[in-house]
DNA sequence: CCAATAGTGTCTATGAGACATTATAGT
DNA sequence: ACTATAATGTCTCATAGACACTATTGG
């Protein structure tokens, strides 16, 4: 196994939050070569004295890099050539991540809009495929499955849930099917509290029981 | 980016091929250090001044190692740690491979049907995960896709094709269900030809008329 | 009592799954 | 005529989706 058949692996992270009635990416601004000054996924390169698997690399890099508690990863896909950095053959791993907004306070990382993505110059080209293929990855899971619920914060309303749906569906969903599908799979728990929000019936407060998301039988609920 | 964080990064793939009415993976017994004599995938290492994409990297090593056209082929995962290989921090990247064992000319290689791969050692700790994990990606994807027609040759009847999915699945399918599927779905186009097995009507043969896998609206099509 | 949102009840069209029936070959 | 498999037709039950209805708050 001689040095010539190694390898840079770098891990490339989308990390999703929802605020604003959008659904937001981080970014960071490179401040070294290449590309300085360009926008770039929030990535790291593995660093074999000190990360024993690639998962605690991908531990590493998100916390270096946002400073996040970080809510859900999974490896999107990895992709690999001699190409994708001008310094070296590289293999990316790629992740997306989902977070509370709430918790981040990275000066160096800015949340971008993904409708404002097309503003932004990107320096490696495979930043761009690899965002398109998380959002890919995100709305289809959120077709038939819980995993927004990675979005919350511990405690939320129905309401809340089925608007960040909404948010990454970009379509207004049936509230009863919403509710229905929401509580057969017995991943949220009622915690009897009430929030009221104005001038109308108060919302039951739900929280997650498990952490993992659930898959549903059949894929929609539209309006 | 130093050398000193540059890691091997290797191809996994797992060929799946059916015949004798079994699933069947393909191996090999390896012949040089670690675990000479045991059995492994029959994998490679990414060679960055011959490969220019880890696509083509896969390309080579299938072609390297099995000899066999492949009919279709997906990455599973990735996976990295210090301890896959004794030898070196090390990057797997797993792909499942679908072939026609009737293509199969490799004399290294031994198709090993799933239920005999207890009765294997592998000498990677990580080879019996990955086959695992591929073992059940292609079971998933079998319950709502039309993948299995990357297991056929260029032409075959339905109740050919309807054996193949039972025998991943390992149940009994109804045939009408089963046509309904595999027809509605515009990826099979009847040939007009007719093919007499015995004392009985003969099946329409059919062929692809795409190569890429089509998804059902739903999960299954059991008795 | 009104406006606004939360939450529930009900109806219908669709389609998967189960099963019955017909078609076509060889002996 | 009989048997075995191919292919098609039909029926039913579950349920997703649509929509109407009730509940609860503040003003």
């Amino acid at each position: 196994m001689t040095d010539i058949e190694k390898v840079v692996t770098s891990i490339d992270p989308v990390v999703f939050s929802i605020f604003q009635d959008k659904l937001h990416i981080l970014l960071v601004e490179r401040n070294k070569e290449p590309y300085v000054g360009k926008s770039a996924i929030p990535g790291g390169v593995v660093i074999p004295s000190i990360d024993r698997t690639l998962e605690s690399a991908v531990s590493r890099v998100l916390k270096e890099k946002t400073g996040i508690k970080i809510n859900y990863v999974e490896q999107i896909k990895t992709i690999g050539s001699a190409s994708i950095d001008p310094r070296s053959w590289t293999v990316c791993v790629a992740y997306f991540a989902l977070v509370e907004y709430q918790n981040v306070t990275v000066p160096n990382a800015k949340w971008v809009s993904i409708d404002d993505l097309k503003n932004h110059d990107f320096g490696f080209e495979h930043h761009k495929i690899v965002i398109s293929d998380a959002i890919e990855r995100l709305t289809n899971k959120v077709n038939y499955s819980t995993l927004p619920v990675e979005l919350m914060q511990e405690e939320f309303t129905l309401p809340e849930l089925q608007k960040i749906y909404e948010i990454i569906l970009g379509e207004k969903l049936d509230k009863s099917s919403f509710r229905k599908k929401m509580l057969e799979n017995k991943i949220l728990e009622d915690t009897g509290k009430l929030i009221k929000k104005g001038a109308f019936r108060p919302a039951a407060v739900y929280k997650k029981l498990k952490n993992e998301p659930v898959l549903f039988n059949k894929n929609i609920f539209k309006i």
